[in-house]
DNA sequence: ATCTTAATACAACTTAGTTGCAAATATATA
DNA sequence: TATATATTTGCAACTAAGTTGTATTAAGAT
C-alpha cells in the first residue's frame, strides 16, 4: 500500500520533512497541521510514505511515534536502521550516522535493532538557561 | 517515592517476577492478576518496585511498558542498563547480558542508551509451527 | 487497642492511534 | 473536455494504555 495520487495533502507532508532535517514527531505533525488537514489523514500518509522508503518511522523516548526522510531506501528495502538521538531536554531527535556494532547472541537470530540513545544535545549543552521545545512530546 | 509497606498486592507482584525469568509486560500482568488487584495497584507498584532498584522498565516494541528483575541496583543507581531482546514470533522479551558499546558521538553527552534488539529466539527458530504467545502484546 | 498514614479500589479521565463510512477529488479513458 | 471509477479525505466514534481524584481499607507505629 503505497502512495498512489500526488495530492494536496501528501505535497504538504512531504514540505514539512524537507524544511526540518531533524526526525518529526507525529503528535507534532498532527498538531502543525491540524489546521491543513484531519489527524487521520496525516497517520495514513506517513504510513504511505513510510511504505515508499520515503519516510522511516521509529519510537521516541515515550514510546510514540517519531518520521525521518529516508537516505537509501527503497520500498522493499528500508537501509536506515540506524541509531536515534533525543535530547532529554530539548526533546529534539535525530537520526546519527554511525554504525553500533551488535555482538553474536547465542541461539538467536537479530532482524532488527532499535537503538535510542539520549543525553543532551550541543545546543543544550552548551545553554545554561534551557529552553524546552515543544517536540519534547 | 518507594514502596513502604509489605502489603499482600505488593507480594503478588513480586512473585510474579521470581517465578517468571523472562522479562513481563504491564499488560501481560494487568490481566494475569486481574482478579487479586485493581490495574491501578499494579502501575503504582510497579512504579515503586522500580524506584527501589528492585525492577527496571524499557519499552517493547509497540513502546509499551515491560519490567523485568534488576541484578546490581540500587534505588541511586540503575545498572541494569543492559540491551534487551523480542521475539518478532511469540512475543517474549529477555535482558541480555552483553554490552555493546556506543561510538563516541561529536558535540553531544549521550547519558542514556535505550536498545531493543528483534528476532527469533531459539524456540521459535526452531519451531515450523510457530506458536504466538499471549506475552506478545 | 488506637491512631496515623500509606495503600487500594473504583470510576472517570486523557491521549495516541485506529476504523467505518459517506463525500470529495485525482486520474485514466472515451 | 466530459465522464467513470477508484483512491483519498473528513468526521465521528471507537480502542486501549496509562493517569488522576477520592473515599475506603489496612499497615504498623505508639
Amino acid at each position: 500500500m503505497g502512495v498512489l495520487r500526488k495530492t494536496k495533502s501528501v505535497d504538504i507532508v512531504l514540505t514539512a520533512f524537507n524544511q526540518d532535517t531533524t526526525a518529526i514527531s507525529v503528535i507534532a505533525l498532527v498538531e502543525q497541521l491540524h489546521s491543513e488537514m484531519n489527524k487521520t489523514t496525516v497517520y495514513r500518509i506517513l504510513n504511505k510514505l513510510e511504505d515508499d522508503g520515503i519516510l522511516h518511522s521509529f519510537l521516541g523516548k515515550n514510546g510514540h511515534k517519531w518520521y525521518a526522510k529516508c537516505h537509501n531506501c527503497s520500498s522493499s528495502v528500508h537501509q536506515d536502521i540506524h541509531p536515534h538521538f533525543q535530547c532529554i531536554n530539548c526533546g529534539k531527535v535525530e537520526c546519527l550516522d554511525i554504525n553500533v556494532q551488535i555482538p553474536n547472541i547465542p541461539n538467536r537470530k537479530v532482524e532488527v535493532s532499535q537503538i535510542l540513545l539520549q543525553g543532551k544535545c550541543e545546543d543544550c549543552y552548551n545553554s545554561q538557561k534551557p529552553e524546552h521545545n515543544v517536540n519534547a512530546k
